[in-house]
DNA sequence: TGCTTTAACGTAACCGCTTACATTTTTGAC
DNA sequence: GTCAAAAATGTAAGCGGTTACGTTAAAGCA
């Protein structure tokens, strides 16, 4: 009799089934390698008992876990779930467990994740973004774990991605609106650095002033971390300035939702008395009022084009392969022409 | 020469520093059990190699993890997100590493991944809610997990919980609107099977209906999935009937912009026409136009205080101690009296 | 100096599983 | 009924750490 005040292990399952414990391993991991009779008393017995495999044990003997870690940089807004929801379910169609970390936006933190997340025996790992020592992808490599990267498309990088290119959305959005007669522009970026969708975003922006014959050094550019907040306390801020601006671009949703905001604060509105761009096209895109203008970025295939690719890199001890996908303006209500 | 090809273990770092595994071991758990010198030569080996310990065989030997699962009902919407933000800030200065799945509400999905995190080693799990079958508790006490449930508060639950009380809640809101003079209440609730949460939200309504003199059965009520769009159809749904309500109260706020959303599109004006409540208070409620009158959550103080207690409970060995927390009524401009 | 304590380090068993290889049983052809 | 081949099962060696226990070196004291 096992000693029921604790977890059962393979060898309570093989002694109660009068097997081997190479049995009970193959019930598990191979089914149709043990016969049909010792099979089902073996799983009787495992019902019986409860067990689980012992991770840990079974990564160490098998050096799989089929698990994937993906860090985010944050899970306090919306930008990164839509996605990851579409990864994780792609991903659990395929037999694997997703286990997901954020990273504050910090370097530091997300380094020790990955670390983390390695050591406990990722199969493979989702990142966020080129931007990162790249001693981190000399480890990877060392420890022989795939990494994807999503969110950003740049074949240049060193590591595969699913993704977008930020900078060319970013100056095609800031075109349609230069077109539409704005000339005066601001911008609320999340903060740039470790950050290449944000740096790229506004590269992008600077791309289209040039190509328009505006200064790009006229762009009114103010960081802040994203957050509804955030983005109401920098619209008051370019919106004080001597020069106002025509249109405030944001870096992504969240903070035109709280540019949106902030401009009601001030008694302005949107788009009559300035106009308001966002990026991502997330729920909240259609929630506010006016709805923004803003940038689509095609969530649900990109996690799961991205849990496709990571998976095939991984059992087909593969590169990944780069993709670009296609992002679209959607016109909506925070933007007039001037 | 350890072979560069492939993760050093401690047998290398061992080996190089000229020292036994144990003393390594020691080095990196119990420092000030070794001598400095040979301390501080392992380091360095540890420091030339890029040596990690590898968790598995850590956990396998040790017992411990370091590692706190949590499983939450969806990332999706940012109902989670802030108090699980704050969860894992108090979690990491502890020492511990928060790792989240989600279940997408389906109680068949929250099982295999309890079942995961376990057998992943996990110290401790934070569980939302009290609905689930009972078998599961037996399992974790099998295995001597604890277990702390947050969102939730009920002290006739099995397991110890960090929450607040949904239902008197919900209650303290209708009865806020029915002193207000509305008599028609229609409810969009999230779907209550398996979700106490919901359950008790309409349970409230329904108590605050009966103390004030009106039929418990007249209450409108329509159960759909947590989203915007859901609100939104709910919503032109309730509005449809004969006997039109004076307000729709919400399961939470995701659903209530959603209400607000459907409101305009069927050219009704809130709360000129029809008043809408939600709840949690998070970000979203001030967002929308009009902000919503909500019951504010305090998701930040749930987080904290939830680390704290699982931790403890970790720690000290010893069963949780509940807490219910105070949530209290935001009004905004989403109701009017009639 | 010699002997006892204590500090520092080493030895090896063990954690729970997988899997290469060895062994036994079953199957099927003659 | 034999015997070879195939199928089913068992044996035991790891996987990479931790730690109880034993050993050696240093320290303290008469």
């Amino acid at each position: 009799m096992p000693d029921s005040s604790t977890a059962p292990t393979i060898d309570d399952v093989a002694r109660e089934a009068r097997v081997s414990t190479a049995t009970v391993s193959r019930v598990i991991n191979d089914p149709d390698m043990v016969s049909a009779k010792t099979r089902e008393r073996v799983q009787a017995v495992i019902e019986a008992l409860g067990y689980t495999p012992n991770f840990a044990a079974r990564f160490m003997a098998a050096k799989r876990t089929f698990t994937i870690g993906a860090i985010i940089p944050t899970m306090e807004n919306a930008i990164f779930a839509r996605g990851l929801q579409a990864f994780q379910e792609a991903l659990h169609e395929r037999g694997y467990t997703l286990l997901v970390s954020s990273s504050a936006y910090k370097a530091k933190v997300e380094e020790e994740q990955i670390r983390n997340l390695v050591a406990r025996g990722a199969d493979g790992l989702l990142l966020i973004g080129h931007d990162r020592d790249p001693a981190i992808y000399d480890y990877l490599d060392r420890q022989r774990v795939p990494v994807l990267v999503a969110w950003s498309y740049d074949e240049t990088a060193r590591a595969p991605c699913i993704g977008f290119d930020n900078r060319a959305a970013m100056r095609a959005l800031t075109e349609s609106v230069v077109d539409m007669g704005h000339r005066r522009l601001a911008m609320i970026s999340g903060v740039s650095e470790q950050n290449d969708r944000a740096r790229l975003r506004i590269a992008g922006v600077r791309d289209a002033m040039i190509a328009h014959g505006l200064d790009p050094a006229s762009l009114d550019l103010i960081e802040v971390p994203y957050s509804i907040a955030d983005g109401q306390a920098a619209f008051a801020q370019v919106m004080n300035r001597d020069t106002k601006p025509s249109i405030v671009l944001c870096g992504n949703d969240v903070l035109a939702a709280g540019a949106i905001s902030g401009a009601e604060q001030l008694g302005l509105k949107v788009p009559d008395d300035v106009s308001v761009t966002g990026f991502d096209d997330i729920e909240l895109a259609h929630v506010v009022r006016p709805p923004l203008t803003t940038m689509h970025v095609p969530h649900r295939a990109m996690g799961q084009m991205a849990a496709e690719e990571l998976v095939g890199m991984i059992e087909e001890k593969r590169k990944g392969v780069s993709q670009n996908l296609k992002t679209s303006i959607v016109q909506r209500a925070s933007v007039r022409a001037v």
